[in-house]
DNA sequence: GTATCTGCAAAACATTTGCAATTCT
DNA sequence: AGAATTGCAAATGTTTTGCAGATAC
């Protein structure tokens, strides 16, 4: 918890009830949610707390770059305060996105010379291991 | 134009003058575009064209395989024809979005092991050559 | 003549914006 | 008090839906 207010305080930002509540849902849960799925779970702890506020905060994570987005579906914005490059699998049946390893392949891609890439963003759609399993019985 | 038809077709999909149309558009402009690029342009030849019937049809040729869609800016859906695994560049300068090619790498992913992979998606965001040049000037 | 296709208008969502009220120091 | 933050209500933008009229076979 104090560890969430220092890295706030850190990356430029004042550490209010809210922005805290959130900042502590992404890593906690690391569960790469929506707006809605942080919005349903803090509304129950900060009966007040108001969309505009989980959209505002978000957007701020971003600018300060302690947060990113993450699109998958087309219409459904994702969040992860995970920064460090990596890819996603999301399972097409129970919805779970995971996080995956990935290598940094970039100077292999001959097409993109010169190009200057920022980002690199990398993710599959399938089903995840514990679907197929139940999917046995 | 005859193969259009005819893919379209074999497909099986009614050629009508709209989906004639508008797949013709996205096979020779090959820009991956919005529904709005694909409207605007194609509303000079049909006067009385309307969006749905855009949407309609690019949802149908989704449907029916000889399209799908690229997902890289939240709230910008494009579409492609290009139906062979392909990743993607967007230039942040000038908007364009590059085809590229990319080596099937799915078997190395360790942490994916007993996933069932259905998709594989890769796109890198950074300047393309064109704008890295206009800018040394 | 019956099926399908098209396109308008309205609805459904997700996200942003304007602004007034609240909170913090 | 003054500045920043919050949250309501309205606006915006994208995509879908219902349905009536047009088109095709």
């Amino acid at each position: 918890m104090n560890d969430v207010i220092g890295h706030l305080k850190k990356n430029g930002i004042k550490p209010s009830f809210q922005r805290i509540k959130i900042f502590e849902y992404l890593v906690t849960k690391e569960n790469h949610p929506t707006v809605e799925m942080i919005y349903k779970e803090l509304v129950n702890e900060i009966p007040t707390l108001s969309k505009t506020t989980v959209y505002n905060t978000l957007n701020l994570f971003i600018e300060k770059k302690i947060a990113h987005t993450i699109v998958i579906e087309e219409n459904e914005t994702r969040y992860d305060s995970h920064m460090e490059v990596h890819g996603h699998f999301k399972c097409e049946k129970c919805g779970t996105i995971y996080d995956i390893k990935i290598d940094d392949k970039i100077s292999e891609i001959k097409s993109l010379d010169k190009f200057q890439i920022d980002e690199q963003h990398v993710y599959y759609k399938g089903i995840c291991d514990k679907c197929l399993q139940k999917n046995l019985n």
